[in-house]
DNA sequence: ATTTTTGTTGATTGACGAGTCAATAAACTT
DNA sequence: AAGTTTATTGACTCGTCAATCAACAAAAAT
């Protein structure tokens, strides 16, 4: 009994079944099937609505992406004075829902999809330079020409922490890594 | 005409030719036959010396692990002063060989790996324990009690870089890593 | 009312790949 | 010389999976 306007909707199941398996599994070896199952329909719609399984996993890239850029945005507004940026900022990239399991797995693949796909490698570019711009941004009232060495310094941290989080097995804990994190701010801004 | 004692050899060679491989396509998406071919054998042999795809996959991992720690003990060890010790860890972490295609590609997907295998995990959970301990060791002298916490975020900043290296496309640049790592360094020194 | 568009799936195709096996050959052992 | 161990591969099995297709159903358009 075919409803109309299924398309949006089927196709963000799609997106979110596809991220779970992932990180559910581990790795991008997931069958069409099994992200289709999860999302309550048969392989053959999954097929029918994204022409093919990469552009599936370009779409749930993007997904992860714009969640990612949609929380630092909000954390920004909400913040005041430039070191309150640069907190939100960081406290946005650990929050517990990056550091869920889904995420986590989703960022590492998405890595590893940007060494063949170079669409995915051109997202994952986008979002690096976009993060080092907001932290840049925020720190040139604090640290004035350094800004943009910090900011280096301060992006690759965020992007190891999230590394030590999947050899945990315990769950992870975000906290943690915006301890080390704001240590090192502190450490450049001679506050030790 | 069957020479005796190819074993090694033809281990030896499947290890390498794996890593080659995982670093030229960009994830474990390798078939065996690849790996032997490159090798030069057949694709059977590669399967008479290792019983399974997974075990060459955990032979080249330790292949990896084996050569890293080798080169953090040689600097180690031509290192002079607590300084020097640090140093030399960084130095070495971020070496050219460290670097190339191949080595970034293997660190990568053996971090994926490590996700489902647990063999895999255990590698890399001994590689990072090993790591910060050598940190924090070396710090002990400069930094006293937030010797660990200091080390907590160098070992993650290594691993951060790593994969910043992923995504440019021109020749990975060592000595900048470098750099971002020693002004982390400085700064938690108070330094600045 | 019938034609078109949208939604949906079971069944099928076609390719590929891990792992096995039988067979062959050269070296070592007795 | 006969037998054993080691090296080596082509051919094969068996499974899996992405992608396609034919067919069916319901809503919309004509």
């Amino acid at each position: 009994m075919p409803k109309l306007g299924m398309e949006p909707i089927r196709k963000d199941a799609l997106v979110k079944a596809t991220i779970v398996e992932i990180g559910r599994v581990g790795s991008l070896d997931v069958t069409v099937s099994q992200i289709a199952k999860r999302a309550g329909m048969s392989s053959a719609l999954a097929h029918h609505y994204f022409g093919s399984k990469e552009d599936m996993f370009l779409a749930a890239m993007r997904h992860v992406l714009t969640l990612y850029g949609a929380e630092v945005r909000g954390a920004l507004a909400a913040a005041e004075g430039p070191e309150g940026r640069v907190r939100a900022i960081l406290r946005a990239s650990f929050s517990p829902g990056n550091f869920r399991r889904e995420a986590v797995g989703a960022w590492m693949n998405f890595w590893v999809l940007a060494q063949s796909v170079p669409e995915a490698k051109r997202l994952l570019a986008v979002y690096q330079r976009r993060l080092r711009s907001n932290l840049r941004h925020a720190l040139r009232p604090l640290a004035g020409a350094r800004a943009g060495e910090i900011a280096a310094g301060l992006g690759a941290l965020i992007d190891g922490l999230y590394l030590r989080e999947v050899l945990k097995s315990g769950p992870a804990d975000g906290a943690a890594a915006v301890a080390v994190a704001v240590r090192y701010l502190e450490a450049e801004l001679g506050r030790l």
